[in-house]
RNA sequence: GGGGGCGUGGUGUAGUGGCUAACAUGCGGCCCUGUCAAGGCCGAGAUCGCGGGUUCGAACCCCGUCGCUCCCGCCA
């Protein structure tokens, strides 16, 4: 016999099915036994009348909620029962995992009685059973393949750019350092030089979405030592803002396909009703940005006289949240002290690159790149870089590079933001810090 | 790397100088009922992270230490 999911049962009425599953209620009474079953799917309650077969019924007493069930039975339309109005009169029972008992903690208990999300993140296997857990990794999924749809309509290509790198390439963030053979090599941190060479490779437009590394010991709830970035580079553009144009519409496309997909249960699980952007995100100069601050009385530190900080983040998506009603806001023209060395000049000191804050939280980075060959190798120059160290990279520049800029966006920040949860380790489906590398 | 907070049965919390450490949930047993996030009764389960100190007396105050956590730095 085929298993049967949960949710196709409607359409199985008189029939007889197996189907298989979590145990996730056992209610053993004195003449009958329900059992909950719960599949990906769904839920339905499974009727035991014991007298009709006493060996059966002493069977089920004896499983523990979470345990792995194969079940036949028959399905009958009954109004009566409140969980889908129909359930299965048992006939057989394969136990496939016996969970243990007790469980370390209750998956479907009270809220109030989650433990803390350290001791979840011990048991993830347990943790990711809960239904949050479970649409919050549909969603993604969904998000994922609305986002390959969106670049494919566009003329993109996916490209899989090497993880080990044999030259640390970008200054600033570190570098997890590795035995590589006779030499070192390194976990790549962006896929940055390599999308970059398929522009020079005539590919045009390139997405990636892949692992990347930061050695960068942070402990707070938006960083993680290894993530998901979502990546893409697009050859012939005016200005930074074509890439910006892209990736609103990008979004937009994706909160709608999201919405459509799983926004009643958006509702249910998560108790609020997902807003699908409004095109163009506003758009602020890093010179509007601080009026703003100003105007709203935040302090921003002395040292970040021309930057923002996380604070100074919260506190203009708040404006504009305020101000226009979106979630998004792109901050713009940021000084060239403190972006990378391949970020193409708006004038002197300024750059054509952009930040894109969600919710009050940076998501992405991006800008046109610089393809002239010596203005480039000026510009690493001046950030203090040793040429020869990239030289390979630098050689794309040379035989007819197509002016270009794209972006890096952190998928587990957009579903942080999108499903409104307060910390990536719940965004992410098993997170990796300075202190965790397992499970 | 700097700063703040927290650490009490399996889990989540209450208790802030005098308690045999409380409650919820889970677990075990029994009772009852076509139940439905079932209900009722009983029971087991914590030397209050660890070490030291103050005090007649410490879960509670002090010091150290470990763990977790958040913020800043850095970023996506």
């Amino acid at each position: 016999m085929l298993r049967t999911v949960i949710g196709d049962l409607r359409s199985h009425i008189d029939e007889t099915v197996m189907i298989k599953g979590w145990l996730h209620v056992l209610r053993d009474q004195k003449k009958i036994q329900f059992l909950v079953l719960r599949d990906r799917t769904g839920m339905v309650q499974i009727t035991h009348w014991k007298p009709n077969d006493e060996d059966l019924a002493a069977l089920v007493s004896t499983l523990t909620t979470e345990s792995a069930l194969t079940i036949t039975g028959k399905v009958a339309d009954n109004p009566s029962v409140k969980l889908g109005g129909l359930e299965i009169q048992l006939e057989s029972l394969q136990v496939d995992n016996l969970a243990e008992n007790p469980l370390p903690f209750e998956p479907f208990g009270d809220k109030d009685n989650l433990p803390a999300l350290d001791y979840r993140l011990d048991w993830r296997s347990i943790d990711l059973r809960r239904t949050e857990n479970l649409l919050l990794f549909r969603v993604q999924t969904t998000m994922e393949m609305a986002l390959r749809e969106f670049w494919i309509q566009n003329g993109f290509m996916e490209i899989h750019s090497p993880k080990l790198m044999g030259s640390p390439s970008e200054s600033g963030a570190e570098l997890f350092e590795l035995a590589y053979f006779e030499t070192k090599a390194y976990l790549a941190q962006s896929p940055q030089f390599y999308k970059q060479m398929a522009m020079a490779g005539g590919f045009e437009n390139v997405f990636e979405i892949g692992p990347v590394f930061r050695a960068d010991p942070s402990f707070t709830s938006r960083h993680m030592t290894e993530f998901t970035s979502i990546d893409m580079e697009m050859s012939w553009v005016d200005s930074e803002e074509d890439v910006m144009s892209n990736q609103e519409r990008m979004l937009q496309y994706a909160y709608q396909r999201v919405k459509d997909v799983h926004g009643s249960e958006i509702e249910a699980v998560f108790g609020f009703t997902l807003a699908v952007p409004a095109v163009p995100f506003p758009r602020l100069t890093m010179v509007q940005a601080h009026e703003i601050l100003n105007q709203v009385g935040y302090q921003l530190s002395p040292e970040k006289k021309n930057d923002l900080d996380p604070g100074a983040e919260r506190a203009v998506g708040e404006y504009i949240k305020q101000t226009t009603g979106s979630d998004f806001v792109y901050i713009t023209e940021w000084p060239f002290a403190i972006r990378p060395f391949y970020h193409m000049k708006k004038g002197e000191n300024l750059t054509r690159s952009f930040d894109l804050i969600a919710g009050g939280l940076e998501i992405t980075t991006g800008a046109q790149r610089e393809h002239r060959y010596d203005v480039l190798v000026a510009q690493a120059k001046e950030k203090g870089l040793s040429p020869d160290l990239i030289q390979y990279y630098l050689d794309f520049f040379r035989y007819g590079c197509p002016p270009h800029g794209g972006y890096g966006m952190g998928l587990s920040r957009l579903l942080m933001v999108m499903l409104k949860q307060p910390n990536i380790r719940e965004t992410v489906y098993l997170f990796r810090g300075p202190n965790r590398l397992q499970p």
